[in-house]
DNA sequence: GTTGTTGCAAAATCTTTGCACTTCT
DNA sequence: AGAAGTGCAAAGATTTTGCAACAAC
């Protein structure tokens, strides 16, 4: 279980707090909400999904305020962006983790993460070769998880 | 330059005179003008683009048709549908190619594709260490093309 | 008191759908 | 003739934006 006093909400904490002094930017109640909630949702998390998480202990905060948040949270470092197979974006937090790829299951839509160096080196062998200068990249595997499976 | 008597063609033709008989769906002028503007667009086209290039030969085609073509054509296996990091669908020829994945430019957003049977070698092992049966993947590396990255 | 922020509704995008009309077979 | 397909407009879904009221500094 995630706790609100663990290192991932102090980290996020304070990557916020930097990002708005930057920019001039306040650190108002609605983005504490967001903050805590989407930290505590501990998976790819839809838009929709933190509004009816967060509706029911503040059922002012309108989905506008989510969307505006949550792209505030991705320039800040905080939320990563990942839109897999589907039309909506789902967020991902990017603080306390490393960098990983993704496992997904097409009946049970469980998302699992794992990171191998050894592709990474070899996506970095195959972009030089081209003269391409690799900034980020997106690994995804479909299929069926092992209880899907059978 | 694609022509439009080549494989390719021949192949996707064949493939969608399948699909249609098997569904006891019908072969339409539509269908056919669609599909040689996909065929002929030779990368990785969005839905407005083809009506654009479709537009000035054929004016009274639709957005709706078009949509539901490419829908067609993903179910028969002639195109395939990519989403990189858009909100739109772009779709790419699925008949005559063998399986690749992408190298994106950000900057000029040039879209270049590649192989690599060593990835997807690690990517089978991963999967089979967690029980994964993998159906199909997706890897991208975004950064910068030569010519953008000076 | 400024200036940024919120909440609502309206707009923008992309995609699908209902329906009358048309076109295959 | 009958069933499927098309074209248009309308509706859905997701995301952004304009603006008046509000809150943070």
């Amino acid at each position: 279980m995630v706790r609100k006093g663990s290192d991932k909400f102090k980290e996020a904490r304070s990557l916020l707090r930097g990002h708005l002094e930057k920019k001039g930017l306040r650190w108002t109640q609605q983005r504490e909400i967001v903050l805590d909630a989407f930290l505590m949702a501990d998976r790819h998390i839809s838009v929709d999904e933190l509004l009816v998480s967060i509706r029911s202990s503040h059922p002012e905060l309108g989905h506008a305020t989510i969307y505006r948040t949550m792209n505030l949270f991705t320039e800040a470092g905080i939320a990563k962006e990942s839109r897999f197979d589907e039309e909506r974006v789902r967020y991902e937090p990017a603080v306390d983790v490393g960098h990983h790829d993704h496992l997904i299951c097409t009946v049970c839509g469980d998302i699992e993460e794992f990171e191998d160096n050894r592709i990474e080196r070899l996506q970095e062998e195959i972009a030089q070769k081209r003269g391409f200068q690799v900034d980020y990249h997106r690994l995804e595997l479909y299929g069926k998880c092992p209880k899907c499976s059978n």
